[in-house]
DNA sequence: AAGAAAAATGTAAACGTTTACACGCTTTAT
DNA sequence: ATAAAGCGTGTAAACGTTTACATTTTTCTT
């Protein structure tokens, strides 16, 4: 590797002058500027990101943790990052997490070592106080998904609860009486705020309204046997409400097998909108979670709060609400 | 930021003994090991993945270049990397680089900058010479999905010829004799080699076999328009191929709003084998792309690449051959 | 108990940059 | 003509580590 002092030498001039033109600063003259630029072709050279972020403290680098890249929701994520991280010319370093705790943990703290200035976390398995500390330690931390309510300004999070709510105004307003949700049967806090939201809603528009829950892994499978079991159990409902989008295709797809049309016979809603719900048929209905649009924001938030300190305030809400998303999947109950 | 030194000078002892620790080097005794461990904890140090890569000279990263994680295809590609790269304790440093050849190009130098030991590049626009150059630049660069003749070892590709090839045989196993093939608007190789592959198996089954070919944007709406152009042109075929799952889900879409029946009327085969085709309805024929095995391969050549120069041979071929994936979008013609 | 060998620790240079400051040379203002 | 100001450039310290080598301490051998 050639370094700014080979550089130097050929051009027959000093690191600091080099390293003036490699960063154009002022203050170098154009023959000399030109002359470098030269000499820097000829041998090759580039700078080395690593000497650079030692001495200037910072290192363009946007720190993403996930769970999970195969995941299209999160991909998404990802993706929101990425451009504003494109439009700073800074880049993404990721920490995938998989399982446990510790795995989130180390995630963070891989990120942490690496300098990040700003990362943005989405976080399941941590606990508050865990998350708590460690937006102490990084300032340009931002959590994603979830709220954290002593740090509410460093969190972009969405209602889930608002989001049960719209799928059950919807199912109402279609007249169905008779439901079931399909959760997920991982531990976390979404599952339950949606079902807490619908049943709500339910319970408002009138006593009468009944319910039953199946849960199954958040995939398409799960969903097939969470209906499955769902049809088990018997089959008096007209409206389904399922945890995510690959479920509720699964879901579909098990209904169908097993004789019942949707939705005909019964109307079936998801949850996220990613990717896959306009490519099924019938094409799903659903709640769009704009997971992309939550990411550029508190990609933004995590960058002014690196710079700004903490005390700034954002006129944007990092709170978001589903947008109910109307296709194929749901229909007016003829029973 | 708390370093090595305020560590060193709280516990009493110098900064080697300190880095020691920290790397848990042997030569040091318990007792101060632990002591410094203490301190550590104490000050909450972490160390400087900077610094220490500065003079390591390697920095732990793995660098992806990719056109978009939103594409499953190549969100299934980085997670092929980042299991290897767990495995080494190393990271992901992601770089993606869509639309121009000089972005892949920018992708790769930032990569460079960062003193990335490993890169796994899948690029579509930049010309062979000036990948060729890259990878004499960067001893542990390994191209993905595509093959370069003059550095085909550090190549790890799919026979995209030898997939058309076994589409066509498993349509003509299936008694068809009329076919279709939707291609991608893209200019890439793949759709050329598919189609090449795919003529070249009909042909020599027997010359009547007939084709028809249209192209459109490779996604979901370019497979649904490309099928609806080719009913336009006349409906006489009761086989198509398509060039990718997307397009495959959406060209069924798109056939079955004309009133064809999938797979009783026109028996449609896709490629890639990404995650929705298993989705779809009916379930989507297709050829497996083993993208993540793939990338996974790629990671380990790229990474004893690194170490061992550039002499050493591997057993495993770097070829892949998809895979068939029966399902229920093609059955035998009845015509 | 002394000397040798082994183990623990410290010293200091190196990694490749950036940048404050110093220096000399032009230009400009008086 | 001379002082002031400005520009272009160089010097050297700093960033936070690792590590070869030197030094000290401990342990072992006889």
């Amino acid at each position: 590797m050639t370094t700014i002092k080979d550089v130097a030498k050929l051009a027959g001039v000093s690191v600091a002058t080099v390293s003036r033109v490699v960063n154009n600063a002022p203050r170098v003259s154009p023959k000399t500027k030109e002359a470098v630029l030269k000499v820097m072709q000829e041998l090759n050279y580039t700078a080395n990101a690593n000497a650079r972020a030692l001495v200037t403290q910072k290192n363009m680098t946007i720190g993403v943790v996930i769970p999970d890249l195969t995941d299209p929701f999160f991909a998404l994520l990802a993706h929101g990052v990425e451009q504003i991280a494109r439009e700073q010319n800074m880049q993404l370093l990721l920490s995938t997490c998989l399982l446990t705790p510790e795995s989130e943990h180390q995630a963070i703290n891989l990120l942490i070592e690496r300098q990040c200035d700003v990362m943005i976390v989405h976080s399941t398995k941590l606990k508050d106080d865990e998350l708590i500390a460690l937006s102490k330690k990084v300032p340009g931390l931002v959590l994603i998904g979830r709220l954290i309510d002593k740090i509410s300004h460093r969190c972009v999070w969405l209602d889930n609860a608002e989001g049960g709510k719209i799928a059950a105004r919807h199912l109402l307003s279609l007249n169905h009486k008779k439901f079931a949700y399909i959760s997920s049967s991982l531990k976390v806090d979404d599952k339950n705020l949606r079902l807490q939201g619908f049943k709500n809603a339910l319970s408002n528009d009138s006593k009468e309204n009944d319910y039953m829950i199946k849960e199954g892994y958040p995939d398409y499978q799960g969903g097939e046997r969470a209906a499955q079991d769902l049809l088990a159990t018997g089959n008096d409902f007209s409206a389904l409400f399922v945890y995510n989008d690959a479920m509720a295709i699964g879901a579909i797809s098990a209904l169908e097998d097993n004789g019942f049309h949707v939705p005909m016979d019964i109307s079936v809603i998801g949850f996220d909108d990613v990717l896959l719900s306009s490519y099924s048929r019938p094409k799903l209905t659903t709640l769009n979670y704009p997971i992309e649009e939550m990411a550029m924001n508190a990609t933004k938030i995590a960058l002014s709060l690196k710079t700004n300190s903490d005390t700034l305030i954002f006129d944007e809400p990092n709170r978001y609400i589903p947008r109910l998303v109307k296709r194929e999947s749901t229909t007016l109950c003829t029973k």
